[in-house]
DNA sequence: AATATAGTGTGTATTTTTTACACTAAGTAA
DNA sequence: TTACTTAGTGTAAAAAATACACACTATATT
């Protein structure tokens, strides 16, 4: 975040990457931003350090304050400290990304002053950024796609009960390719972190699929094998 | 490195974990503090970031002023920030690590104040370290050991000229386990990125290996392209 | 000159993993 | 009942990973 910017020689702050999945599409979360430097331009969330909170936490509570959600998954990835990204003075931050599910509609909180409004964007449609989000933004997606073919943080992004197929959906947008269907079930079957459930989709108008649920046990139990897409 | 406090609400260091291999062991540089808090113990070096430095340049000052080496393999991996973890007040640390080959003995330059010396030890053996450095250590070690594995770093740890089990020795250090002369040549020769040379090993009281050198060239060509341990 | 020593360099068979590929089954809507 | 849409399944071929042992060569020693 880049609003405050108090006389210190040098000022931390931390932005996210907020990605969102609805169920179709891959979202972040952006917000429109109502103060120079960057007015009206579009940007990652984010905010500065406080002085007693560990950066995780500063981290969530961004998130907090933007969304009402706690406890998503987040992770820390990357410094960005270039002398000149932001034009008033040094601005050293932490870049975070978050997972997160989308279900209604009722995920934004009002906005802080900084900001106009924020809103989910398509992935595929971003706007210009400010500063250097977009470089920002872009390892963001780097690293998730990295982690996603070794870490299950896929199950992050979808509701507790899925079908194989919005699972997939998943791997599809994060990897930015197709994948084959009867292999991609066979693999992440084989994996044995899946529990499959005695219940079926509802309220689809074609036959309802199976619905799975992540197993963190047999997760844990894994633990040190790597998984690999 | 924590040895500066000025007054500012926060402190941003830099802290670095250097690995050097001199043919035989997996070292890393370490400093003997001669300043409280954690007066005489052994800590990683590190500073503070200067106003104009971006963090990649800091990193590498750091690197320079204790070896006099520049032109060094280095990555950012990841940023410390428990408001407790220094004892004397709110520092935040971005650590890096760098990948050195270890030549002759005259890799260190004389010592700034806070410390009383630098040493390179072997990572099979470490004292205990000042602040929280065993866990950036940890982490350092974690990286590079997934990074081995998908991107030619190893070679930053070997003399220009090499042969395949020096190359193999690198690799079995870092993850810390043995693996298959055979299987290890054919894997590596496949990758397509080493150049055989006309050259011999000397020195030697048994049968010379043939030098390769990594051919930059041909790991251009494969960009996009996984190298996979 | 003969011998001991120590590391180099090589091939194959087996198992496992990855890939490519297409149709029937089930449920809903009209 | 029919049309529509997605679910769910198997196999063969290719590629990659693994396990494994011995002869060669250069030097040092006697």
């Amino acid at each position: 975040m880049e609003q405050i910017l108090p006389h210190l020689d040098s000022v931390f702050s931390i932005d996210c990457v907020l990605f969102g999945f609805d169920g179709k599409e891959l979202k972040i979360l952006l917000i429109e931003r109502n103060e120079e430097p960057f007015k009206d331009w579009w940007a990652l969330p984010g905010n500065i350090v406080g002085p007693d909170e560990s950066l995780d936490q500063s981290a969530s509570r961004i998130l907090y304050e933007l969304t009402g959600l706690r406890g998503i998954y987040m992770e820390q990835y990357y410094a960005f400290g270039d002398p000149h990204r932001h034009p008033q003075g040094r601005v050293i931050t932490l870049a975070y990304y978050a997972l997160i599910r989308l279900g209604g509609d009722k995920e934004l909180r009002p906005i802080s002053s900084y900001a106009k409004r924020a809103n989910w964007l398509p992935i595929t449609d971003l706007p210009k950024l400010a500063f250097d989000h977009q470089k920002i933004y872009d390892k963001g997606l780097e690293k998730i796609k990295r982690r996603i073919k070794h870490q299950p943080i896929a199950f992050e992004l979808l509701p507790e009960k899925f079908t194989l197929t919005q699972l997939q959906h998943v791997y599809e947008l994060v990897l930015g390719k197709k994948l084959d269907k009867r292999n991609f079930r066979k693999k992440i079957v084989s994996f044995g972190v899946l529990k499959e459930l005695d219940e079926k989709q509802k309220g689809v108008s074609y036959r309802a699929a199976t619905l799975y649920r992540f197993d963190k046990r047999k997760y844990a139990k894994l633990f040190g094998k790597e998984i690999s897409f």
